[in-house]
Order: structure tokens, then sequence, then C-alpha cells
DNA sequence: AAATCGGGGTG
DNA sequence: CACCCAGATTT
């Protein structure tokens, strides 16, 4: 109890004037929790103010293309929440009469829609007193309390759900959920807290047993994967390229990118001419290749480094499912893409 | 339980 | 360079 005292009564003082922060409705609230995952609130800001002007309410999101939804998405990454949110607003408009579920228990069942997402929307919206765990509620629970458990490990999740569920002010969730993320974006970071002007200096544990830098404890992830993406970029006499839309498996399903040839090794102008010599798209043709980037332009994400090549190839004509390059920034594409396209003197 | 899914930012 | 971010889902 004197722990939500006293965080919420730092809250008051501290938080941020947030535009999610000034509604309880369940759609706005929704939107801005799956934008946020995994996402800085500085990051997403101008997704969530994009969003709320596009699409309005739920159903304005649910008769949209998911191609539009993707295109507004385009920059955020983890394009599945945005998959999953045009498929969720469908869902709860044309099989929910546009009502979102108003329990944690029936939110969980959305798809996108996991433990946090549910507990916060839940909280904020219908006053339920389910604790979040995020990030942030990790990184504060295990300093105050001295916790070593490893927060991604399962026994951490449960242990920390089930302490946080056991500190949340059940008069008032919203607040309390609010409040501790809050405290653990601005006052408890990860690096540099501001341990000195803190109002749990006293009680912190980690503080006390300068422990502070080395919780909260994460077991460590594999390091990336390097891969050698080589794409196509056709230009045809009357101005037109190639975009494919990915499919199947794997990052950037369902945004577009010039066709992709993915090697072994980084290719010189020699080794890539032969490689095309078999491929279905320039069969035939006679053709002018260039290399665009001399060297790769490395591309980070978390699971794989991508040593990039953009190869340009001038031929007379492009017979079929071709796309007018005065067109191709309607389509979604990845950061990658869309950094060649600026870049790139079309 | 471990791997995968992005991109921006910090120290 | 490692680590983090208002996590969820698949393998």
């Amino acid at each position: 109890m004197i722990f939500s005292k006293t965080l919420t009564h730092w809250y008051s003082n501290n938080k941020r004037n947030l535009p999610w922060r000034e509604t309880n409705n369940p759609y706005y609230i929704w939107l801005s929790e799956i934008i946020l995952q995994q996402t800085q609130v500085k990051q997403g800001l101008p997704y969530y103010q994009a969003f709320v002007s596009k699409y309005p309410t739920v159903y304005d999101l649910a008769k949209a293309n998911e191609s539009d939804v993707l295109k507004l998405w385009q920059g955020l990454g983890y394009y599945s929440r945005a998959r999953n949110l045009h498929a969720t607003a469908k869902y709860v408009t044309n099989e929910l009469n546009g009502k979102f579920p108003n329990t944690y228990k029936d939110l969980l069942k959305l798809k996108g829609i996991g433990d946090y997402t549910a507990s916060a929307i839940a909280s904020i919206c219908f006053n339920e007193a389910t604790a979040v765990v995020d990030g942030n509620v990790y990184r504060v629970l295990s300093r105050y309390f001295g916790i070593d458990i490893p927060i991604n490990s399962s026994k951490g999740g449960k242990a920390f759900k089930e302490l946080a569920q056991s500190l949340i002010d059940k008069n008032a969730p919203a607040e309390f959920n609010q409040a501790i993320m809050e405290f653990g974006a601005t006052q408890c970071k990860p690096k540099n807290p501001y341990c000195n002007i803190c109002p749990f200096k006293d009680s912190c544990i980690a503080l006390n047993k300068n422990r502070i830098h080395e919780l909260p404890v994460k077991i460590k992830s594999a390091k990336a994967k390097k891969k050698h993406f080589n794409f196509l970029v056709f230009i045809s006499e009357d101005e037109k390229t190639i975009l494919h839309k990915r499919e199947g498996k794997g990052i950037w399903q369902n945004l577009y990118q010039f066709p992709l040839i993915e090697t072994e090794k980084s290719m010189t102008i020699e080794l890539f001419k032969s490689e095309l010599k078999n491929n279905d798209l320039l069969s035939d043709a006679t053709f002018d290749l260039s290399l665009y980037n001399k060297d790769a332009i490395v591309h980070k994400l978390s699971h794989q480094h991508l040593y990039t090549k953009f190869w340009i190839i001038n031929i007379k004509a492009i017979p079929m499912g071709s796309v007018p390059i005065s067109k191709i920034r309607e389509f979604a594409v990845p950061v990658l893409i869309e950094n060649f396209i600026e870049s790139f003197n079309f």
C-alpha cells in the first residue's frame, strides 16, 4: 500500500501529457498500446496521431485495406502488429458489433493482444485490477525488491506478474499501472537512473546494495546472423520497375520490395552477372547491369544483419508485373527500401 | 524454453 | 559494440 501510494504520488507530479491519456475510449487505448509494444513513446507518438487522424473509429480501420494500414505503419517495425491490428478491427466491427470486450479474459482472445495489452486495456478502460508487466515494470520491481530471477524466463514472467498483481491499487488500477510504467521510463531508467532524487531511495534494495547496474537480470539472446541481400532495381525505357510482395514466413511479411536474390557471400559485378544468367526475370532479355552502392549497406535488425547491394538493371521493356516508378511511393516498403528510394535519383 | 519479428536510440 | 523499448506469437 505504501509502495502504490508513493508511486501514484510521484506520478501525479511527473506524468507526461500524452494524447492517449485524454481518453478512456477502448479503441484509442488499444491503438496506443499496440503501437507502443517494444516501441518508445517518442517513436510511436507520430504514428498514433496519424492513425487517429486517418481512422477515427474502429469502423474506419475495419473497412480499410491491409495495404493502406501497412503503409501508415511503414517504418515502425514489427509489422505483424499492423496486420493483427487490422484483423482485430475487422473482428470487433463485424463480430462484436463494434464493441471491444470489457474484461482482461476476453481481451486476451483477440489477435495481437497478450497479457500486457489485455491488462492495460482492462485497467485503463474498464477499471479492472489487472497488473501490467512491461519492460519498465520488470526493471522497477527487480530493483526495488532486489529480485534476480531472469525477467525473460518463464519463471520470471510468472513471479513478476504475481508481484505486480499483489501491489496494484485495486481502487485505482489505471493510475497504478500507468504510474509504474512512467516511473520506469523516465526515472528508474536502464542507464543512469535518477536515484539521488528517487522517492524510493531509502527502501530500494538494489540501490542500498549497490546493485542498480546489475538489475534486472536478463538471459542473453543469440547474436544476429549475417545475410547478403541483392535487390534488382529494374528501370525500363518507359520508366517502370518491378516490386514484389513478400509472402510466407520471415521478416516484412506483406510489404513490398525490389526482386531479391539472397547470396551466401558478397557479390562482385562479375559474380552477380553469372548469377543472373539463370534468372526468370532476365531469361533472354538484353540489359545493362550496374551497382548502385559499392560498399554494402548494412541494415541491422534484432536477429539479422542485412548486407545489401542495389543492382540497377536498365532494360528496354518489362513484359509483366511492372509498376510505374512514379507510383512506387504508394507501396508499403521496409525502411531499407524506403531509404534507397529516397536517395536514388530515379 | 527458445527463436523470431524492426527500427530508433543510448552509453 | 551491447542493450533497451508501454510484447506477441510461433516453433
